[in-house]
RNA sequence: GCCCCCGUAGCUCAGCUGGUCAGAGCAAGCGGCUUUUAACCGCAAGGUCGUCGGUUCGAAUCCGACCGGGGGCACCA
């Protein structure tokens, strides 16, 4: 805390100044002012008055006069101050004022000799005194645990952190827009949950006080949508956060952004069909122009090919552990004996295909072991009507064709019953309240899950999700 | 949980083969300057060198532990 700033502070009130005033209306955005007036010759003058506000980032003092930086969120605008137009003790005032002090400017557009668009203040007010000094002008701030930890201070310092979380917003608007054109309804589902299910994680748990009970923070609104698709709303979606209790690394959060959405009467060729719609869409929307071709249609890629493709291993012509491990022997990969089939099959895709799959690419087919809500394939025995979706060298959706059979779904988690009984705590816990749901019958049905965050980190050109998550997890 | 790297002033960084090594720029303070934009010029000021302990005549510098951050592995759809 700056003593200066206090005494400032303090000085400011004895002269009769609010320094906290409760509004100041007919701001402008600094852009709006920039787009009129961008184009006008070095030197020239207007008298066109407008009102904006903002953080004083930048002072160039001369003596009678001053050039100030004001930051707005639409970007960055000088303000020239001069004695002459605004009398002694305002001018004073102003060019007193500390860094990072937020104030409010009436002036008249001009561009100066260098040819920089400037307001000429005719009147100011201070908004807030800042009592702590911004990071470095011109550096910004680098470190980034601070940046981590008082994001407040990355938006102020770093413009690229302001846009990129203004693309987040606009990347999420364009999404909602998307669906709701094609009559999909927005619901909430419940995030405390007392089983938690729809994904295979383990999950945070909380307790509830006056029912004294556990409950879980939902792992993955699936189960609760399906019930609603069974309830005749035939296509919903949420955006919303699922938490996971799993380690931290460059891809993953403990808690994230989930877009899930299920369309009665749709398998998973319709919802790939519609994700590469939407996909490029949304990167339009936000005027992306990295590297990545969102272009549809997006190669669809058996995931037995893929792997072949990548490996030399046939996954399907080698459907138990110990043949899967001595394939891949063959060819130079080691495998972990202990393993599951389903999961080495797993840890090729994770190893040999995600990260060499940077144009969006859909893996489809996979083993029924690894997928207990997907519906059995239509001819291929032994997998599911399933994609996952790739960009970037990273998974950013999944999806499936529904199962619906209720007897089916029972024995699926029956199966992860067996396999928590055997030590996994990722399994699926048994979900009476939705096979009983599947009972009352649910249409065919496609849905989908897709990683908000990692959508961003795509469209923003970030590797890290830490980058696109305003209040990133972090140790206490 | 394991491995590697990092932690110096409010911010950005230098110093790190142990011996004027407590430094620079920006910010903040004082003075000057009425078209600058990392404004400029002058003066003055600012730090338990992450924490604790060890080695040594002497540690920001070497060693250990701990705290925090980053990267990787494990984990993870």
């Amino acid at each position: 805390m700056s003593d200066d700033r206090r005494e400032k502070l303090e000085q400011l009130r004895a002269d009769g100044v609010d320094p906290f005033p409760h509004a100041f209306p007919g701001v402008v955005a600094s852009a709006a002012v920039r787009a009129e007036h961008g184009d006008l010759a070095d030197g020239e003058e207007t008298d066109a008055a407008y009102r904006v506000a903002g953080r004083l980032a930048a002072r160039r003092g001369h003596g009678g006069a001053a050039f100030l930086d004001v930051v707005d969120r639409s970007g960055r605008i000088q303000v020239q101050a001069r004695r002459d137009v605004l009398g002694e003790e305002s001018f004073e005032r102003l060019v007193s004022l500390d860094l990072g002090d937020l104030i409010g400017v009436d002036g008249t557009a001009f561009k100066s000799r260098r040819g920089e668009l400037t307001l000429r203040a005719t009147g100011w007010e201070l908004l807030a005194k800042s009592l702590r000094p911004p990071p470095d002008k011109h550096h910004g701030l680098a470190d980034t645990e601070t940046r981590y930890r008082r994001r407040e201070l990355d938006l102020i310092a770093n413009d690229d952190a302001r846009e990129l979380f203004i693309l987040r917003s606009r990347t999420i608007a364009a999404i909602r827009r998307w669906l709701e054109a094609r009559d999909f309804l927005e619901v909430e589902t419940p995030i405390l949950q007392p089983l938690y299910g729809g994904a295979l994680a383990r999950p945070f748990t909380t307790h509830h006080n006056a029912l004294d009970r556990e409950l879980y923070l939902r792992i993955a609104p699936e189960l609760y949508l399906k019930r609603l698709i069974v309830g005749g709303l035939e296509r919903v979606f949420e955006i919303g956060k699922d938490f996971r209790n799993e380690g931290l690394s460059p891809k993953h959060n403990p808690e994230f952004t989930m877009l899930e959405w299920y369309e009665a009467y749709a398998d998973y060729r319709d919802i790939a069909a519609e994700l590469e719609q939407l996909v490029p869409h949304v990167a339009d929307a936000v005027g992306y122009s990295g590297e990545i071709d969102f272009t549809a249609p997006w190669p669809r890629i058996a995931l037995r090919d893929a792997v072949l493709e990548r490996t030399g291993v046939d996954v399907l012509a080698n459907r138990d552990a110990a043949a899967l491990v001595a394939a891949a022997a063959e060819r130079g990969i080691e495998l972990d004996g202990e393993e599951t089939w389903a999961q080495l099959v797993d840890e090729l895709v994770s190893k040999h295909v995600e990260p060499r799959l940077v144009n969006p690419t859909f893996i489809v087919d996979y083993p029924v072991e690894l997928s207990p809500f997907a519906k059995a394939h239509r001819t291929e025995p032994g997998l599911v009507e399933r994609f996952e979706c790739f960009a970037g060298g990273m998974e950013f959706a999944n999806a499936f064709t529904e199962l619906n059979d209720p007897d089916e779904q029972r024995r699926r988690f029956e199966e992860q019953r067996r396999h928590e009984a055997a030590g996994d705590d990722e399994a699926q816990p048994y979900d009476e309240d939705f096979v009983r749901a599947l009972e009352q019958g649910m249409p065919p049905t496609g849905g989908i899950g897709v990683g908000i965050d990692r959508l961003v980190m795509l469209l923003a050109g970030r590797s890290a999700i830490r980058e696109v998550v305003l209040f990133p997890a972090l140790r206490s």
